[in-house]
DNA sequence: TTTAGGG
DNA sequence: CCCTAAA
């Protein structure tokens, strides 16, 4: 048992390096990616604030606005500290159906292109960052005392942590502007929304912005940043309560199916976590011995060739480590289904359809191969599996506007509108083999304008994919 | 080994 | 995500 272990531990640390290296690679990507980042930042504030200027003159809006930015600051007036929530999502909801008009329209305008869309979509609380929240002399720190009013306060909590982040994001990139303000406002945002998570989201600490002069915000695919967090947040938060509830129930019932693999690597995690656990009882992270937990799994992580690592810098790293962590941490009491589950960020899903369209539905080891290189997470079983929630996320229900309700199933609107628009339009080209609630296209014989299919390789698409598969019906 | 499906 | 069966 013990030899397994090392075994298994060698294995994991051969493949940090390839898992890097998947980050730089993204970072590669999502530099191409965008076209023109600043000329789009630029569109959107403008209509953003056109936009906004309308909506002022609802006087109630307004003031949702504010009370909804004041309350993300940390609870400056805790007289408005009861029944808070209804109304903020109220405010989230109108916020969301803004973004939602603004996208649309700007859609309409044949802006293509991932990142804009994207921008478009985090682009409201900057809005509120303009308009409610003029920098306060730096007086807002200690009031995140008055957090503690509501109990189901976390909950929403989650969904604002990820606003206010890609706000974030958002303002930094309209930096160039706003010059030494701008990155004042960004600071203090950092220290507001640290403290906010310190407080009462504990989990969610991990995932703040390090309070440093942005530099991990330089990034130009720092917009892949807020999906992620936003996610993370509600899951997390969600999760903990989650997993007492639902979580025994499925383990048990894996249990009986799990076999050798099962026990063999329940023991592997333990063991590798095992130091961690004399070290710490109750306390918080620990600064892991194993950085990246990066899960080399059943796959082939063998064909992945090693490249020289580039940037190690990519954001996405330091939060996935995170996450890793704490899910090792966790996995020891509940849900010891998903040991290792990683969170798809925005550039894998973009990669990913990137790569149907390119290779076709059903060849998920070419777009392993070509795309997802060198993540040793990500098996094409993986691929298929996110194209299969891809599908069932973007075909069916439109926005539900009362999806706000309960924070749940934010994760159909997190996708940017072209990502599910590109999702949809592949689907009616190929549609998945035997999907049984989706809807049925009419056409098939169409070919739509597809996306770059000759980009880097000059690979003939697939013709199995689409001529063996037929529409359903 | 890779895909398709089901859980 | 995980697992199994069928290619």
């Amino acid at each position: 048992m013990k030899k397994l272990a090392d075994m298994k531990r060698q294995r994991v640390d051969k493949s940090v390096v390839p898992g890097l290296e998947d980050e730089a690679t993204e970072v590669e990507h999502l530099l191409v990616e965008p076209k023109s980042d600043h000329v789009s930042v630029d569109r959107v504030l403008c209509f953003g604030l056109e936009n906004l200027e309308k909506h002022l003159k609802m006087e109630d809006f307004s003031y949702a606005f504010d009370y909804g930015w004041k309350i993300n600051c940390g609870g400056l007036d805790s007289v408005h500290g009861q029944g808070g929530d209804d109304l903020k999502l109220e405010v989230l909801d109108g916020l969301l159906d803004e973004v939602d008009e603004v996208d649309d329209i700007h859609a309409a305008q044949d802006l293509s292109g991932v990142c804009e869309d994207f921008l478009l979509d985090i682009e409201f609380p900057n809005k509120l960052s303009q308009l409610d929240c003029r920098p306060h002399e730096g007086s807002n720190l200690h009031n995140s005392s008055s957090e503690s009013h509501s109990p189901g306060f976390s909950g929403s909590s989650a969904g604002v942590g990820g606003i206010l982040e890609s706000s974030i994001a958002t303002v930094l990139e309209s930096n160039s502007e706003n010059g030494v303000l701008g990155k004042m406002v960004v600071c203090e945002l950092h220290q507001t929304f640290r403290s906010k998570c310190g407080c009462q989201a504990p989990v969610v600490d991990t995932i703040c912005p390090t309070t440093e002069p942005a530099q991990d915000l330089d990034d130009p695919d720092d917009y892949d940043k807020p999906l992620v967090s936003f996610i993370m947040s509600n899951k997390k938060l969600k999760g903990s309560i989650k997993v007492t509830k639902g979580g025994t129930l499925l383990r048990q019932k894996r249990l009986h199916k799990h076999t050798r693999k099962y026990i063999e690597e329940h023991s592997t995690k333990s063991t590798a976590s095992g130091k961690n656990k004399h070290l710490k009882v109750g306390s918080q992270e620990e600064p892991p011995q194993v950085p990246s937990d990066t899960r080399p799994r059943r796959g082939h992580p063998k064909k992945i060739a090693p490249k020289l690592d580039l940037g190690s810098d990519y954001e996405l790293s330091a939060s996935e480590s995170e996450d890793e962590r704490k899910r090792t941490k966790r996995s020891k009491k509940a849900s010891d289904r998903r040991k290792h589950q990683k969170m798809w960020t925005l550039a894998e899903v973009i990669k990913l359809v990137d790569g149907i369209a390119e290779y076709g539905v059903g060849r998920w080891t070419d777009i392993k191969r070509h795309l997802f290189a060198s993540s040793a997470y990500r098996t094409p079983v993986d691929l298929r599996d996110k194209w299969r929630n891809l599908l069932r996320s973007s075909s069916g229900h439109k926005h539900n506007r009362k999806e706000v309700e309960n924070n749940t199933k934010h994760a159909a609107r997190l996708l940017p509108k072209s990502v599910v628009r590109r999702v949809r339009e592949l689907a009616t080209i190929h549609p998945y083999p035997r999907v049984r609630g989706k809807k049925a296209s009419s056409v098939d014989s169409c070919v739509p304008s597809s996306k770059q299919l000759t980009t880097t390789k000059g690979d003939p698409v697939p013709p199995r994919a689409k001529s063996l598969r037929r529409k359903k019906e």
